[in-house]
DNA sequence: CTTTCGTATCGATGAATGTCGATATGTTGC
DNA sequence: GCAACATATCGACATTCATCGATACGAAAG
C-alpha cells in the first residue's frame, strides 16, 4: 500500500522489507542482544555443534573460562530468548539449540539479502573488532 | 578433523558447524551488537526500504523520534559495523544499505538452520519481550 | 567574508549489563 | 534426615551504552 515495488515474495516480515515499527524494533533487538555476547556466542555454539545435539552445564564453566554463576545467568539469557531449551535430567541441567529461533532471527534479517548483494564488502574490513 | 558429522556445505563458517573460538566470537558480538538496539534497527529498516535505495540522514531523527546527535551517534555504529554505507553529498549525509554486511551476518548465525528444525516455538511465545 | 544550516563531536548522566563470591534451592545417595 | 553435589539466585561492582544539550566543523548561499 505504500510502497509498490515491494511485496516480492515475504510481505511484512524482515529489516529489509518494510520499515519496522516501534515494537517490532524492539523485539528484535531483544532476541540480538541475547546473541549479542562473546561468551553466550560461545556457549549456544558449544550447544549447537554438540554431537548429540544436547549439552550438560555441567561442563560449561571450564569450556567458556567463565564461573558458574556467570555461565548459568548467560545461559537463562539465551533460554529466555528462546535460543535454546533447558531440561532438567537429574540434578543435572542439559541444553538444546532451538534452530527454529535462530532461522526465524536469521529470515527476520533479511530472507533474500543473498542475491542483493554478493557481499561488496563482506563486513567491515578490519575496523569491525573495534 | 574434530568432527565427523559435519562438513555438509560450509566448512567453518557459522555458529552451528563449529565452536566459536573466542576471537570470533567477539567479532560476531560486535556486529550483532550493532544491530542490537531498537533505534539502529529502525535506522536500518528506513534506509533498507527507501524506495531509492538510499536516505537522507536530515529525514532520520523526526522518523524515529530521537535528536540529532543521538541519531547521528547510531548512523556512526551501524556504518562502523559495515551495515550502511556513507556518502557525503553537499552538505547531506546520505546512507546506504550494504547488503553483504546483513548476508555475512546471517550465514554466521546459521547457512541451513531453516532445514534443522521447523520452527517448534519459532521464538519465545510472548516471554521475548522481557 | 559572513551567515545559515546539516552533521559530527564533546561532556554528562542515568540505565543496562557482564562478572564473581556468597548463598539458596533442589536432587541424589547414604 | 543428613551430607554431597549441580545449578540458580542475590548483592555488589565496574564497564558499557543510549541519550541529550551545547558546541564545533563544513559546506552552501548571500
Amino acid at each position: 500500500m505504500t510502497d509498490p515495488m515491494l511485496a516480492t515474495t515475504t510481505p511484512n516480515c524482515c529489516v529489509l522489507e518494510t520499515p519496522l515499527d516501534d515494537d517490532d524494533a524492539t523485539s528484535l533487538a531483544h532476541q540480538l542482544k541475547a546473541l549479542a555476547d562473546p561468551t553466550r556466542l560461545r556457549l549456544l555454539s558449544l550447544i549447537a555443534t554438540s554431537p548429540t545435539g544436547e549439552l550438560c552445564a555441567c561442563v560449561l564453566p571450564a569450556a567458556v573460562d567463565k564461573s558458574q554463576p556467570t555461565v548459568s545467568h548467560h545461559l537463562s539469557q539465551l533460554v529466555q530468548a528462546g535460543v535454546i531449551e533447558r531440561e532438567q535430567r537429574g540434578k543435572w541441567a542439559w541444553f538444546r539449540l532451538n534452530a527454529g529461533c535462530l532461522a526465524a532471527i536469521r529470515s527476520m534479517l533479511g530472507e533474500h539479502a543473498d542475491q542483493t548483494s554478493e557481499a561488496s564488502t563482506s563486513c567491515p574490513p578490519s575496523a569491525c573488532v573495534n
